[in-house]
RNA sequence: GGGCGAAUAGCUCAGCUGGUCAGAGCGUCCGGUUUACACCCGGAAGGUCGGGGGUUCGAGCCCCUCUUCGCCCACCA
């Protein structure tokens, strides 16, 4: 037979291997030391390497999420990434060279925050490189050690290749088949150069841009934010009612116009009362002006459609800027810039321009320097004092916007930033990424709504740059005038031959580092992508772009992406972005998303909640192969709360496996398979059972549906233990006509069973294929019809209907209370005709494993279940005594 | 407010284009000790398929409606 399989995969027949290893299959099998003994040699035998000579219709190529190696694993994560490898096994075993690389999210925030905590340090930029610097013995997290940025980086650059080194070891025991010659971290000498090389090629084509602009602003860790990291939350604020007045005419006070606001303090910063166009009570002031409380600033009242009547007062305070409705009047309006809040969310020390007079530049003194908060406070004490406000402030829950790793609400800043486009700002090129998506097939398919409804909602471009220190800078440089003011408007470009840059420590082209800052010199863009902007090109990372165009020819566009419905939004959209720009193309063929698990109480585990499960506990506890089983069991897309109790389950299944594996190649030796012919009734079905089951499950992972294809494999592994080696066993021992048979049946159905397995139980299936044959199972190919011979074409039915009336039996010997050995004297079967026949065909067998010794009467009849009666032989009772 | 998903035995879930569809596993209960397995085996009990309408000869399965739960988005005056 030949093999026309793949290079590098064995052989779905051992048949063709003439020398056979000796078997040897241990007294006591055990589930314990198997990750230890295997993953250890799959590393050392590079099992799962990719082979990148294969033709890209040969590759099979997955896009994985990089971890962020800062964070901890949870049990989601676990079963996440088993989601993804059990197909990726699936897909090696049908003939494929899979590329499945591991990429480390250790760049951004995150990191930042870890290591401060960890080393107790603060980046400060303005520091010189210190080559001798050690990080306190013990952090003070109250006085942290500030470090130069170099400084800095080194030990994020420490920390983070310590933890990848946990992470890969515990991918390792769950037992991925991650190609670990191709890793990458996503602040990586490679993911540098991609990310700076895909962004100088946006900025060229005019995709990416620099513009001063509101942007959402993070106070506490004072940078930018981007629309996909917002996270709407409840936040308790008050409603305070202030009143505005026309200047006062020949001395007696103007009318007082009431506004509703939560956010007093930014009463400074007011550029105008806005009012619905059709709103009959504010008819008559608009196109005139009131006076701001407090400071007395003169402000237009203006109407405009996006005002709501309904909505406090029915008339806005504008400020700029309070909220993004803030940002559309100024926009619309042409209204002024009136910054109060600076980057470090305190009010400005310097009084504004704007705030004239001496009462008022006096108010604004005490506001100075101030917090949001103190100067509300200090804010809403003037107003009091001037009667403009009426009335208590009535607390209310008002939703804010927050970064989604902040705890304080976001200000609007204007700041220069970059931004990528992405449709929020142009219709034609939103339809373009809806489109896109069509090119996706997303599992499971209503996923796609998510992508839909955000990308049907975007209000903005994509803001990339960060105002951070562990990120991959932006590859740009800005000459200065005689003055020293940098040019944004023609940003000096690197040459993509020097990528990456670190625009902070390289000079530009044309330029030497003494020109740094000088009048006529340049100087280097402060800011670092966003953590985002690079892992929205894993697949370029990943694949080899520009790097290795001959891997990338054979793996991009990718087979697959997975990963959690929770970052549509983010990480799957934005690469959907940047395949768009610089391939034409979706970055894959398909989309899994994963579900998330839950804790029991159907809440998302947190750790602020202290409800998490640690993923090595329970792979301890029960072995990976059980966890495993357990991911398995949850559909792409669906949340499973978490239950320990299932774990139980998928290790009484793994344990089965090496039992029944003992057993069978135990009694079948080291017979070769189809050396003997299959002839016995209740062995072709047994065959037949395991060619429907071939193709369901077969069927169920061509549509990335693993969970069925587990279910049919499980539940016809259980039928084969329970029922048909129960038939067989004793057939099988003996040298009659049938054993040869029982034995050709036992060594087919065990060899394509474990191979059906593989995907799910990568540990013991490899355990027991060690047993038995040569080389790994994981090389083996996926079973085939042929593999089950000509036998199989039989219908189960003869299995389905022995073993309905052994079930008979047994529960006759149950209802007794006795032993299942108990010897029948006289046992009849009876019901439908088709069953009963079935069953008669196998009488043998059905004698052997009932233990009737009498006789054993078939008797069809025109419907009604199968049913059996039998007469047990009296035991004899042991004296007392 | 917009969108998506879910509601089937105590628990976790299967039930494909309407006609053995009322199922599985866990849990519970009752039994079983010698050669594959006590990290086990056998057997049994358990549900008016969220409520109400409708279509049909026939509906967990299709339509309408209500209720409950989860998630995403919007909601900052």
């Amino acid at each position: 037979m030949t093999d026309t399989r793949a290079e590098g995969q064995a052989s779905e027949q051992s048949a063709t291997t003439p020398e056979r290893p000796a078997v040897v299959v241990p007294d006591k099998p055990a589930l314990e030391g198997l990750e230890a003994k295997w993953s250890q040699a799959w590393k050392e035998q590079d099992t799962y390497a990719f082979d990148r000579t294969q033709p890209r219709e040969n590759v099979y190529s997955i896009d994985t999420p990089p971890p962020t190696v800062s964070g901890s694993l949870h049990v989601g994560h676990v079963f996440s990434y088993t989601h993804t490898d059990v197909v990726a096994r699936f897909q090696r075993m049908q003939g494929k060279s899979v590329f499945y690389p591991m990429g480390w999210d250790d760049n951004g925030l995150p990191t930042e925050r870890r290591v401060q905590n960890y080393f107790g340090v603060r980046c400060d930029p303005s520091l010189p490189y210190d080559p001798e610097f050690t990080p306190p013995e013990k952090p003070d997290p109250k006085k942290q050690v500030s470090v130069s940025r170099p400084n800095f980086i080194e030990l994020c650059a420490q920390l983070v290749e310590e933890d990848e080194k946990v992470f890969e070891s515990l991918w390792r025991t769950l037992g991925l088949s991650v190609d670990w010659s191709h890793q990458y971290t996503t602040i990586g000498k490679d993911a540098q150069a991609v990310s700076q090389r895909a962004f100088l090629r946006n900025l060229a084509r005019g995709e990416a841009y620099l513009q001063e602009a509101p942007t959402l602003w993070d106070v506490t860790f004072q940078t930018a934010v981007a629309q996909a990291e917002l996270e709407a939350r409840e936040y308790p604020g008050a409603y305070h009612r202030v009143a505005y007045r026309r200047p006062s005419v020949d001395g007696q006070p103007g009318e007082a116009v009431y506004v509703e606001t939560t956010r007093p303090e930014l009463i400074v910063s007011a550029v105008a009362l806005i009012a619905h166009p059709d709103d009959e009570r504010y008819q008559h002031l608009f196109g005139t002006t009131v006076l701001s409380p407090v400071f007395g600033v003169e402000i237009p009242v203006l109407p405009h459609p996006a005002a709501e009547p309904d909505k406090g007062a029915g008339i806005a305070m504008c400020c700029t800027f309070g909220d993004l409705t803030d940002v559309q009047w100024w926009r619309e309006l042409q209204l002024p810039v009136r910054t109060v809040i600076g980057r470090d969310g305190r009010f400005t020390r310097e009084t504004p321009a704007w705030v004239t007079g001496e009462a008022a530049q006096g108010a604004y003194a005490d506001l100075a320097g101030k917090t949001v908060h103190s100067a509300r406070e200090a804010t809403v004490e003037k107003l009091r004092a001037s009667g403009d406000l009426e009335g208590d402030p009535k607390a209310t829950q008002r939703m804010a916007n927050f970064y989604e790793k902040g705890d304080k609400p976001l200000e609007i800043v204007a700041t220069r930033q970059w931004y990528i486009r992405n449709g929020g700002r142009d219709a034609g090129l939103r339809k373009e990424f809806l489109t896109r998506a069509e090119e996706i097939t997303w599992v499971p398919a209503h996923m796609k709504h998510r992508y839909d409804n955000w990308v049907g909602g975007l209000n903005g471009d994509w803001l990339i740059s960060r105002q951070r220190f562990f990120g991959i800078p932006f590859p740009v440089w800005y000459a200065l005038d005689a003055d020293g003011e940098p040019d944004y408007e023609r940003p000096i470009v690197a040459p993509e031959s020097a990528l990456p840059v670190d625009p902070s420590t390289d000079a530009p082209e044309g330029f030497d580092e003494a020109q740094r800052g000088q009048p006529g010199g340049f100087v280097g863009d402060p800011d670092v992508m966003d953590t985002w902007a690079t892992s929205s090109l894993t697949p370029q990372i990943a694949g080899g772009w520009e790097s290795d165009p001959d891997l990338f020819s054979r793996v991009f566009p990718m087979d697959l992406c997975t990963q959690g419905h929770d970052i549509i939004r983010t990480w799957l959209f934005s690469r959907v972005v940047r395949a768009h720009f610089e391939n034409g193309t979706a970055p894959w063929h398909h989309a899994m998303l994963s579900g998330w698990i839950l804790d029991p109480d159907r809440k998302k585990m947190s750790k602020s909640k202290g409800n998490v499960v640690v993923p090595t506990d329970i792979l301890d506890k029960y072995g990976a192969d059980a966890v495993r089983w357990r991911a398995a069991m949850t559909r792409p897309g669906l949340d499973s709360p978490f239950d320990e109790t299932q774990m139980k389950v998928g290790r009484r299944l793994a344990m089965k496996v090496l039992n029944a594996s003992k057993f069978v190649i135990g009694s079948v030796g080291a017979t070769e398979l189809n050396r003997f012919e299959v002839s016995e009734p209740v062995d072709c079905a047994m065959l037949g059972l395991l060619r429907e089951t071939l193709a369901k499950a077969t069927d169920a992972f061509a549509t990335y549906d693993y969970t069925t294809a587990l279910e049919a494999v499980e539940k016809t592994f259980w039928e084969f233990c329970d029922d048909y080696l129960e038939l067989v066993k004793e057939r099988a021992y003996g040298d009659g006509p049938g054993a040869a048979s029982a034995k050709a049946t036992l060594a087919i159905a065990l060899h394509v069973q474990l191979r059906l397995l593989a995907p799910f139980l990568p540990y013991v299936t490899e355990e027991v294929w060690s047993w038995w044959q040569e080389g790994s199972i994981h090389h083996a190919a996926w079973p085939v019809e042929a593999d089950l011979g000509s036998a199989a074409a039989a219908s189960p039915a003869t299995l389905r209907a022995v073993a309905k009336a052994l079930a008979g039996v047994r529960g006759v010997k149950s209802q007794a209370k006795v032993k299942m050995r108990t010897q029948v004297a006289r046992a009849e079967v009876t019901g439908p005709e088709s069953e009963v026949l079935a069953a008669e065909a196998a009488a043998a067998d059905l004698r052997a494993a009932g233990s009737i010794v009498g006789d054993l009467v078939f008797v069809a009849g025109d419907g009604g279940d199968l049913a059996v009666t039998a007469d047990l032989v009296q035991e004899e009772t042991p004296t007392e005594g």
